[in-house]
DNA sequence: ATAAGTCATTTTTTT
DNA sequence: AATGACTTAT
């Protein structure tokens, strides 16, 4: 067993301690993932069966990586391994065991944009104040409530929650919570968090279930432990409770997921429930240079609430921690991709070792552009997801609809799109109706001429509903892919797409075609029995032989696959370019240079974090997870003046950056010098350079007056306010309703400006080459 | 009835 | 900065 050898002797005590509860605390960058690979690979290699082990993680990259990391030790037998992360796992266990708790094995997993629809629509029929009952509130209270493992009626009966509610002025929250649970159910639809919620009932409920996969699951390993929330905890340790092989990995100083309901209480319980727990601590870091291992373990001892353990290393000391100050947030753009280039050409670098790493998505922009400019290529992680665009969830809804006819957000997106003549006002009918009796959407509709006698749209809604079944036909002799491609073009979506041809049509049929793509992979992929270990799994739970080889390749089976998956699970990064992304998806990523970028106060830690201690000791430990990806060189850097809503704000530096020792930092101006000047100094010194014309709310001014849309044609030269001299090169809307959509190229790139008034002015109207 | 103008909102991180 | 909702002017 010589890859035993590789390993510290720590790392080798928490590998080859496989019997009993197991707690493995792992600072970063100490070869967590190396010692759970290993852990798993030293089972099987010990006989035990790959069936009965159980492997949870927070992403599908985890997962994927764990596989094929444990596979290279064990070769295929890993495969058989149940490694997946927490949602996909249970909704796997929740498809087999669907008819039991009512679902059907087919259920749609809403997403958060569906959750937050059909609550508006349900505040909407209740008559509440929209403003008030916002969406997105009422859907973290039920979210939190269902992490919880808090129910419609348990809720209802809190006599805390009812006070919380009441003193924020929204005491029919909970009746919500009951309606909206009921409409998922009757739409066959879990949410989110229902996949967690929902198992834990299966498992209480059903002690037959709980029994059936107690057994199964002898080994139970769990990643990135800190983040787990309490449904998830009890989850695990009722599946856990027969042979109380559970081992988990992770770090209090990298819990950064609160806001979904991780609590670091799960580590302090899991102590008091297995009063037998052996803990291992991984203290020596392999990843990054003394400078750096310093600086967090200086940081991190602000926070009071930690597990004590002091991370060290034997790197180098290497270059000290640079902090750079930017002016504005362009900028700070300029800057970092500057030095981005210096260091490349200075050490030789690729593209890929170097990552930005930002507190919120909007951040990115600056960067994107400085790196155009010089023509490095980059990769936008997260963001505007592609599962998320429209194009993709329209046809995604027809699918979604075609499997489960009840699922009420897809058939509202789609009854009348492509246009058919089915108006707002007959859905709303239609709704009315269905709540009245407790019927489903789709059932009204169904037999429209009953439940809605001499509606105009009965004709054509009869018609929708007659399509929706010939697919529904299909499903059983088609595959997945031939049916999706039957749908895009018999619903006419593609048809609508294929008749856009703007730059932007293109790019959505174009997508829409990548998606065709991606199913059709799928297809294939499971029609190959032997090469899915997906399918085994269910031909050999318990022993039975599950008559499941149908529904693992059906349409049902990729939806469910693809709602669970985010842009980061589908890119391959074997490309060499340049990474930005949020702190939080580079949780678990190393990259040899780092650079930490708009270290304000207010938005690094977030204003939104900053009334509770705790909140900002959250904040705190994402920094820490933020300069522990460095393995090399860190860069950290704060722009005095950034724009936000549209108005410029100017900004401290952020605390955590006195936090730092000065020893390991090397500042131009230090920040504490530029700290300690007076309140006019420091902004004059910002803001001095930037000269910005006067803000336009509404009105263009006289220069650029050219506020009628008609007036400007695609190949003109105009000018823009705030983006330079640029061509038109597609233009749409018009000076009718004042809006108009200008694709805009000028010597940074092409840019899609959206106005309201046109804030152009004509250079030049050179309609040459536009033929 | 339509066009033009005003006002309010937006505020994080993700399976 | 952008946009949806709402109000006022013609």
């Amino acid at each position: 067993m010589n890859y035993l050898d590789e390993l510290n002797d720590v790392q080798r005590a928490a590998v080859t301690t496989t019997e009993g509860p197991v707690m493995i605390v792992a600072g970063p960058g100490s070869g967590k993932t190396r010692v759970l690979t290993y852990r798993i690979a030293h089972l099987v290699q010990l006989g035990v069966d790959p069936f009965r082990i159980l492997a949870l993680t927070f992403t599908n990259k985890a997962a994927t990586e764990m596989r094929e990391r444990v596979e290279k030790i064990v070769g295929t037998e890993a495969r058989n391994l149940y490694i997946g992360t927490f949602h996909s796992v249970f909704a796997r266990i929740l498809r087999y065991e669907a008819s039991k708790i009512g679902y059907p094995s087919n259920f749609t997993i809403y997403d958060t944009d569906d959750s937050r629809n059909l609550i508006k629509s349900i505040v909407k029929e209740q008559g509440l104040n929209d403003s008030l009952y916002k969406p997105s509130i009422v859907h973290n209270r039920i979210s939190s409530a269902k992490n919880g493992l808090m129910g419609p009626e348990e809720y209802q009966k809190d006599v805390n929650i009812i006070a919380d509610d009441a003193a924020s002025g929204r005491p029919k929250i909970g009746m919500l919570y009951e309606l909206y649970a009921k409409r998922c159910f009757m739409a066959g639809a879990m949410d989110f968090d229902d996949l967690l919620y929902k198992m834990y009932y299966l498992l209480v409920k059903f002690p037959d279930v709980l029994f059936k996969y107690q057994n199964r699951f002898r080994y139970i390993l769990i990643d990135e432990f800190q983040d787990t929330n309490f449904a998830q905890y009890s989850i695990v340790r009722k599946l856990g409770a027969v042979h109380e092989n559970v081992c988990v990995v992770g770090d209090d100083a990298q819990s950064i997921y609160s806001f979904r309901g991780a609590t670091i209480e799960n580590i302090l319980n899991f102590e008091k429930d297995y009063p037998d727990l052996k803990i291992f601590k991984l203290e020596q870091n392999y990843r990054s240079t003394k400078h750096i291992v310093h600086a967090a373990n200086k940081v991190i001892t602000n926070n009071r609430m930690q597990i004590t353990k002091e991370i060290w290393t034997e790197n180098h000391h290497g270059e000290k921690i640079k902090v750079l100050r930017a002016v504005s947030d362009n900028d700070e753009g300029k800057l970092i991709v500057d030095s981005i280039f210096e260091e490349k050409m200075r050490n030789q670098r690729m593209n890929n070792e170097f990552a930005i790493l930002y507190r919120t998505h909007a951040q990115s922009r600056a960067f994107e552009e400085a790196l155009r400019r010089l023509n490095i290529p980059y990769i936008v992680y997260g963001g505007v997801s592609f599962y998320q665009r429209k194009e993709i969830k329209d046809l995604l809804a027809y699918l979604r609809l075609t499997v489960n006819h009840f699922d009420e957000e897809s058939l509202k997106r789609v009854i009348n799109y492509p246009a058919r003549g089915i108006g707002q006002t007959s859905v709303e009918k239609a709704l009315l109706v269905a709540n009245e009796k407790g019927k489903r959407l789709w059932e009204v509709l169904e037999h429209c001429h009953d439940y809605l006698p001499g509606n105009r749209s009965n004709t054509s809604i009869s018609d929708f509903v007659t399509k929706i079944k010939s697919y529904a036909l299909m499903l059983k002799t088609h595959d997945a892919y031939a049916l999706a491609a039957h749908i895009a073009k018999t619903s006419g979506l593609l048809q609508e797409l294929y008749n856009d041809k703007t730059v932007e049509g293109l790019s959505r049929y174009e997508n829409l075609q990548e998606l065709l793509n991606g199913i059709k992979e799928f297809s294939e992929k499971s029609f190959d029995a032997d090469k899915d270990p997906i399918e085994q799994e269910w031909v050999t739970i318990d022993g039975e032989v599950l008559n499941e080889k149908q529904l693992d390749k059906s349409l049902g089976a990729y939806l469910q696959e693809i709602s669970l998956l985010t842009d980061f699970d589908k890119k391959v990064d074997n490309d060499d370019r340049v990474m930005l992304m949020t702190i939080h998806s580079a949780k678990g990523l190393e990259f040899p240079c780092v650079y930490v970028v708009g270290l304000e106060e207010n938005l690094f830690p977030n204003m939104m974090s900053l009334s509770s201690r705790e909140e900002l000791e959250e904040e705190r430990r994402l920094f820490y997870v933020a300069i522990t990806r460095a393995k090399h060189k860190l860069t950290l850097s704060f722009a005095g003046m950034r724009f936000r809503f549209g108005t410029p704000q100017y900004n401290d530096p952020s605390r955590f950056l006195e936090e730092i020792d000065p020893a390991v930092l090397d500042v131009a101006i230090s920040h504490r010098e530029f700290a300690a000047s007076s309140h006019e100094e420091k902004f004059s010194k910002v803001t001095a350079p930037i000269r910005r014309e006067p803000q336009y709310a509404h009105k263009p001014s006289a220069d650029f007056a050219a506020d009628d849309f008609n007036l400007i044609q695609n190949g003109m030269e105009v000018e823009h306010q705030r983006f330079g001299i640029g061509k038109v090169i597609h233009l749409e809307g018009s000076s009718k309703d004042k809006m108009a959509t200008i694709f805009f190229q000028n010597n940074v790139g092409q840019k899609k400006i959206m106005l309201r008034y046109a804030k152009l002015r004509i250079v030049k109207k050179d309609l040459m080459g536009e033929n």
